[in-house]
DNA sequence: AATGAATGAGCGTTCATTCAT
DNA sequence: GATGAATGAACGCTCATTCAT
């Protein structure tokens, strides 16, 4: 018998180690040397775990999605207005701003750079889809096109925390999102 | 000095052409060649007008950004009614789209490959912002948080348009977005 | 010693069983990884056998090399005149023609790739000549440049099966080359 | 205007240096670093001439065939005689016994190592192929079978060259091939 | 001004081999 | 004896940039 490892728990945690380590140098920008080196294993060794860097990559995403949801649905609750519930949602992300900024470059940097040959892996978008129709369904609002409002509002608050040197308060356009909604939903 | 406008004539030529080609491939995945043989020069001649394929990029940012700007107030006149100002925004925001979609893939692209190196070189928030507040500007809205209620919607609709395969109706959102606020600043 | 035994046993066995697996992809382009995986065992069992890619191959050569001289030599017997000889011998290459092919590929791709630290390993060139004069011992002609001649000829005949899109008829050469001698000698 | 060589001139002597490179280390052992350093040139500059080492291979092949090809016909006049054609034949053969050697064996190499992928490239063979059919040619036997006789022959012996220690006499070789044949067709 | 040949550091990836279990 | 995870040097190849012409 071998090392006594789970392959898959390990795969894992190599997954979730490498994240910072890409957010920081961005996909393009990053060698797997570098990120061996991050994570305190051979370039070999990566390559036993993943068979590239761009499936290592797409493995990211979809656990990091994957998580973020978890992470949302087990702290969210089921708040009775719609105000609570869009309040629930703005705190989650200001409290994860910074991952959630880093996440949304890493896709798109990797979209742009990666978009001829991904045509055929579905993996990215409909992992996007699926986060955006949870979120949708979270709020249970009566309109499609509110859920939609909303979360322009929110992809569109995150942009911007990238993009401007000024910082943009969280708590402060939940509410005012929240009124808007509320005088406009009455 | 002719010889001068001829230099920087050329050079702004170079610039708009290049646009498409970065955004075809990415700005990480096309090569300073394929940008020459695309534009039907030599790589020698690219590096006569720009120092850099980074510099190259930056003065692109800050040209197209200007345009976009320039073009929008040049068809925007200045309509009595903050109804038919977002119209009018959504309107020209919807009639380029498809560019619009390409730059922020681009910019966002770009800063997340050279972050790293970006902190000295302010032009690229500094364009950004400028955008911005002229947009705010443009809409005479009493509250600036209003104003950047508007932007975030804005920007939050195109990283949709990117990733969702699912496409969203430009004129529905602006007659939507123009209910909720009539309702909210009544 | 009994273990000794199965030992020695199971490396043959594992030895024949390559061949094939050597000859389908060159022994420059299998690695040990798929040379195990064709064997049904782990690389770290084939390096339990053998201690090194290289070795293994030379103990193929070895191996494969008395073999053919065994079973040539079994089926072969003694006829009384050349004639009957020399098609007896083409008799045996051509019925194992695609073998014997494989092999001489093979052992070339092999020299040429080891041959600067093949000097010290006589192994290689001993087994040819072995087998060579083997082949030259049995056709008892007289004249030793009379063997080199069919001899020669044979070896001609393989690298033409390698190379050429036509095919060569071996019944038909043998024939040729009986009556020519024939010819020669009288 | 850039540096005045001639692009095809300058690819043609890049190649034929390489021969004695190649020659040396084998086709899979030799690496491209290794092959721009013999050359005097850089790695970014051979891929400047050549798409790849494949390609780089597959031109040196076409180009030494050709010359070969070239320089035996320019040599080799028009004997009267088959004796005389043969003899003429062998001693070309046997000045230069060593450059031949070098060639089968790195052609076998190769062929070995990339047959996976060479189906589609038909270069390979249909090279080989116009070279043994001029020499068929310059015989000048009536009967093709004669022909493949003395084809067969010489490649079994530059095999021999190869892979025995000892080495074999040319003239006396092409002089008892002479007798053979000559008996033989009376 | 314009060319394209030349450079070489550095990339993603491979693979013979080792070794803890 | 058997496993397969781990290693890291080395591979083929790329590409921003330089520079002689």
């Amino acid at each position: 018998m071998p090392k006594i490892v789970d392959h898959d728990q390990y795969r894992k945690e190599l997954l979730l180690k490498s994240f910072d380590l890409f957010a920081e140098r961005g996909y393009g920008s990053i060698t797997m040397r570098q990120l061996a080196q991050g994570l305190g294993v051979s370039t070999g060794t990566l390559y036993h775990y993943f068979p590239s860097k761009q499936a290592l990559f797409l493995q990211l995403v979809e656990e990091l999605d994957r998580q973020d949801l978890l992470n949302f649905l087990a702290e969210a609750g089921n708040p009775p207005t719609l105000t609570e519930r869009i309040e629930t949602m703005f705190n989650f992300v200001a409290k994860n701003e910074d991952n959630f900024c880093k996440q949304v470059l890493l896709w798109v940097e990797f979209y742009q750079q990666e978009k001829a040959e991904l045509s055929r892996n579905k993996a990215f978008h409909s992992s996007w889809d699926k986060t955006t129709q949870a979120i949708a369904d979270y709020l249970q609002v009566p309109d499609k096109a509110i859920a939609d409002f909303v979360l322009n509002y929110l992809y569109g608050l995150l942009m911007r925390g990238i993009f401007e040197t000024e910082t943009i308060s969280y708590p402060e356009q939940a509410t005012l999102l929240s009124k808007i909604l509320v005088a406009y939903l009455k």
